[in-house]
RNA sequence: UGGGGGAUCGUUCAAUGGUAGGACAAACGACUCUGACUCGUUUUAUCUAGGUUCGAAUCCUAGUCCCCCAGCCA
């Protein structure tokens, strides 16, 4: 399912300005002696899941460079297996490199464009001797592959002539044989250290329906045979990929040396992206979607960008999230708490704030005169006085954080307790008096006192009070509010083997009955807000009309519970 | 033990023979109508051992440790 109908943000501000890095220290020296005429990158995702954190680092590298360098950047689907790709992923990529703000213009190709081409050049290395059709099974092949120590054998078939190797390839492609009977491998070198040297598989059979070309084709290239020719004829200059790819650059400069290739590109590596807490691999990802383990792609406790757009995390959080990190070429575990500073970073500066309280508990003001309502202006956002300031309506009966209420008062304790004075944010200071309590002995509400010189949150004679609560009343809304942690619950899941061993009980925690504010109404869909002193949060897409849902999109930094933590 | 890569504060990225720096995290403090934000202070690093040099994270030698590769996945 796409989800067109989810919310996306609109369209926004260009990139920020990148650091210097190892890949732009290469393209900036082609440029500079000449080596290049303009710089062309790609993006090329298989379609076959959807687009997560990981990819936003290559996205960012790839359209950001081209960008800086006044080229272009090409959004190139990968989709030479059948089996696993799906036209729901196809769309969900564009919808989310648009989203993260990046722009391909014309440029989306396909690697099943070059099909016609790919096999022609295929033919043009059967008919110089440089590759074979081999009718072993995959097992056979395994076998004679050798190991890392010991050199790979020659399959009986290596030494096919041409003709018959030629008449061998285009019955495969007419569909003559079953998936697995043979396939056409390149002739290179058997002993070389290097495994994907050793004779390494172009095309195989796969009777499978393909999302663009549909059944015109049986028999599909491998990536090796694929990318790097895709690259020369799209006229990509720079084919930036990550570390695990490097074995390969042998091979792909073979093709573009053997080929009768329009263009040299050029491979280069860096170190893909691992973050805390967090599992960045399409197949374990794809695990917990089939597997019920998540509700689906988007999933706001999931990695992808689909997720995270509806959890509230603006784009610019994400870019801002790379550029932090960088680029190089060692190994990295980037703290998922880099993550979480980007995304406030952001959202302090834009958000609004509202008032919500989570687990209400209610206050009664006793000398609040019975039946009045007051209207109070509390302020949209600190930040950004342009944002100007909105009504509150207080009134005798109000509710506030369970948490900001403690009938013993813990040390630096600076919230309301009996005989305590806070401040009720924008409105009164007001003193707990009483406490009422049911049968189980459990604080149902509060009776209190306010200072009707307090009003707007100032005291005249100056005097000062330690805590300021956020509050509703009774005009609040009841909405489901869902808080999110990790869904993992060591930093590097997985590392033990078994990585659904390690998944989080606790990643979800749905809270019914809180209580919003009446402004809270009128959120635009996908627009994370302030909620004051507990974190931002955005409607989610479940919400309806009478029945809101907001997604935490992250806390606030809490200080006190740190504080509280430490001290237990 | 074959091949290919990589080692710098807790994490991450810089420093390209000349003062090891930034960000995040952590600790403490200031400010505060959000225990938020902001600001200030502080702690902590060149994998090891030799060598070259006036001077080495950087160059040389020898080690150590870590990652990737044996799909008809990408």
């Amino acid at each position: 399912m796409v989800d067109a109908d989810r919310p996306t943000l609109p369209a926004e501000q260009p990139p920020e300005q990148a650091g210097r890095d190892f890949v732009r220290d290469i393209v900036q020296a082609d440029v500079d002696a000449g080596r290049v005429k303009g710089v062309v990158t790609r993006f090329p995702p298989e379609p076959n899941g959807y687009l997560h954190i990981g990819h936003a680092k290559s996205i960012c590298l790839n359209f950001g460079i081209a960008q800086e360098f006044g080229g272009r950047c090409h959004l190139r689907f990968d989709d030479t297996n059948p089996a696993k790709e799906e036209q729901e992923f196809i769309d969900s990529i564009q919808q989310d490199v648009r989203w993260l703000g990046f722009d391909w213009g014309e440029h989306r190709y396909f690697a099943s464009d070059y099909f016609e081409t790919l096999y022609s050049w295929a033919e043009h290395l059967v008919e110089r001797g440089l590759a074979y059709v081999d009718d072993s099974s995959a097992d056979e092949i395994r076998a004679l592959r050798g190991t890392l120590t010991e050199p790979g054998r020659p399959s009986p078939y290596r030494e096919r002539p041409v003709a018959e190797n030629l008449d061998l390839f285009r019955r495969m492609r007419a569909g003559e044989f079953a998936a697995g009977a043979r396939v056409l491998r390149a002739k290179i070198d058997l002993a070389s250290g290097n495994i994907n040297l050793r004779d390494p598989v172009l095309y195989r059979i796969v009777h499978a329906e393909h999302p663009r070309t549909g059944n015109a084709w049986c028999i599909y290239p491998t990536y090796d045979f694929a990318h790097g020719q895709s690259d020369a004829i799209e006229g990509i200059t720079h084919s930036i990929c990550t570390l695990e790819f490097e074995d390969h650059r042998p091979l792909y400069d073979w093709f573009i040396e053997h080929l009768p290739v329009p263009a040299r590109p050029h491979q280069y590596e860096f170190a893909r992206l691992n973050i805390s807490y967090t599992v960045l691999s399409k197949r374990i990802l794809t695990t917990l979607v089939r597997e019920r383990h998540v509700s689906g792609w988007d999933d706001p406790r999931m990695p992808t960008l689909a997720g995270q757009r509806r959890r509230g995390v603006p784009a610019a959080a994400l870019r801002e999230f790379v550029r932090k990190v960088g680029v190089a070429r060692a190994y990295s575990m980037v703290d998922l708490a880099l993550y979480e500073h980007a995304i406030r970073e952001q959202l302090n500066a834009g958000a609004a704030r509202r008032m919500a309280v989570l687990r209400p508990l209610k206050v009664v003001i006793d000398n609040w005169p019975e039946g009045q309502v007051e209207e109070l202006q509390a302020v949209n956002n600190p930040e950004n006085p342009e944002a100007g300031s909105r009504p509150v309506r207080m009134g005798r009966v109000l509710y506030i954080e369970r948490d900001d209420f403690a009938e013993v008062p813990p040390p630096r304790f600076h919230r309301l307790s009996p005989g305590r004075e806070v401040r009720l944010r924008y409105a009164y200071f007001i003193t707990c008096r009483t406490v009422e309590k049911n049968a189980a002995g459990e604080v149902v509400a509060l009776h209190c006192t306010y200072d009707p010189a307090t009003r707007g949150g100032n005291a005249p004679d100056g005097r000062k009070v330690r805590g300021t609560l956020h509050w509703v009343g009774e005009d609040a809304m009841p909405a489901e509010v869902r808080l999110y942690a990790p869904l993992f619950r060591r930093p590097d899941p997985g590392a033990d083997g078994d990585v659904m061993a390690d998944l989080s009980p606790e990643s979800l925690t749905a809270l019914q009955g809180c209580l919003l504010e009446p402004a809270l109404a009128s959120v635009p869909a996908g627009e994370a807000v302030q909620f004051e002193r507990l974190g931002y949060f955005c409607p989610d897409p479940d919400s309806r009309p009478d029945a809101p849902v907001f997604n935490r999109t992250v806390g606030l930094r809490d200080s006190w519970a740190k504080l509280q933590a430490g001290g237990a």
